[in-house]
DNA sequence: CATAATTTTGACCACTTGGTTAAATTATTT
DNA sequence: AAATAATTTAACCAAGTGGTCAAAATTATG
């Protein structure tokens, strides 16, 4: 019937896949009207360019992991909960959705000033996931660390091992089974390497 | 005079700034002959094609970065001076040349196939680095883990951050100098941060 | 010096790609 | 039903790109 609906949302889904799966540059307008089952005129049509249908995609992608993360470290909980949950839970999601993070750190080295002005507009409430942290760590571990750095060592341990997952593998000529078996043990590992770490720094004593 | 060296060189240095700093889809081999001060046709006739001399370029860097890690981790000190050393070193050299992990990451994510059989060709020797590592985790700390682990845990600390440094500015609005500072702080934040980790696991409990 | 080999160049080509245009089809309004 | 608006299409275009080629310039060789 060609209502608007049904074709935009077509082209959507096409393009989160095909934008998903190969990158900005790596698209081909062409191919998400194929997939989508329309003209690339069409497609035109619907989005101005390929830069507005990218931001879309990004901006939904990028909410939807950000959102989580916010709601985990926002809840009540102790700081050492919240990271177990946290670590679990994007270990789980990675290991269903790899090209996700893959995207995004992609998006991130190809058009690093585009993607400032497009999260900015997102507007999220960085300062406060900053203060709640800050607040834990003094609390319940009398440590007065910048809370950035935890929660960048939190990302990199999760994040990172999905990114350079093809060196790994290469490198050390590792098969797929004991790959995923690998993934698997981080559950367990990393959440305990961190809650060690923060353990170990000297209390009251200030590393900023 | 032309003589080969002369124009090969000069050919390489100009193809290392440009793919270092877009990327193979990024750069353009009229960029990299107008910046070797020749011919776009040259380029050819020294270069078969854009795939081989990326293929150059990419092994050199690799191989740099690369060579360093297994010096430090191969060498004779305990496994706390390794991690301390080579956290101080690679902070230091990335915020030197923080392109290069970006192109390394980078191509990790455009080409991962290619870059399989590039650094399959490299051929170093990662079983002897994670030998080392794991009679070390249990020699001197009494630690049964999957050595991969802690290496992945490192790099993840160090390299996640470089690559994620703009967009936590923009999510936190940080300013340059503060960033500066921040990644600083990392060099004091970051060994400790391991060491306390390791220390934390219980003793003769296996995590494997 | 003449001839061959090598290096360098300008012009050119095939192909890809994001984007446009004018016409055709379908839906909506009067 | 006629006119107007919205949606869809096929054909086309301009710019960019990696790569080629034959000829010219330079260097090496007998």
């Amino acid at each position: 019937m060609g209502n608007i609906q049904h074709t935009e949302d077509k082209i959507l889904d096409a393009a989160r896949q095909v934008f998903h799966q190969k990158g900005f540059n790596g698209a081909r307008m062409q191919e998400i009207a194929d997939l989508a089952g329309i003209n690339k005129a069409l497609l035109h049509y619907y989005f101005r360019n390929k830069e507005s249908l990218f931001e879309k995609i990004f901006n939904e992608t990028f909410a939807q992991i950000a959102s989580k993360m916010t709601e985990i470290f926002l809840s009540e909980m102790t700081l050492t909960s919240k990271i177990e949950i946290f670590v679990n839970f994007y270990l789980n999601f990675i290991s269903r959705h790899s090209y996700i993070v893959q995207f995004v750190i992609n998006a991130l080295l190809d058009k690093p000033d585009q993607l400032r002005e497009i999260i900015l507009k997102q507007n999220p409430s960085p300062e406060l996931l900053l203060d709640q942290m800050k607040n834990q760590l003094k609390e319940e571990m009398g440590l007065d660390i910048d809370p950035l750095h935890i929660y960048v060592n939190i990302l990199g341990l999760v994040i990172f091992p999905v990114v350079a997952k093809p060196l790994i593998q290469s490198i050390f000529a590792i098969p797929d089974d004991r790959m995923a078996a690998f993934f698997e043990q981080r559950k367990k590992i990393v959440p305990i390497f961190i809650a060690n770490a923060l353990k170990g720094y000297e209390k009251d004593k200030s590393f900023v």
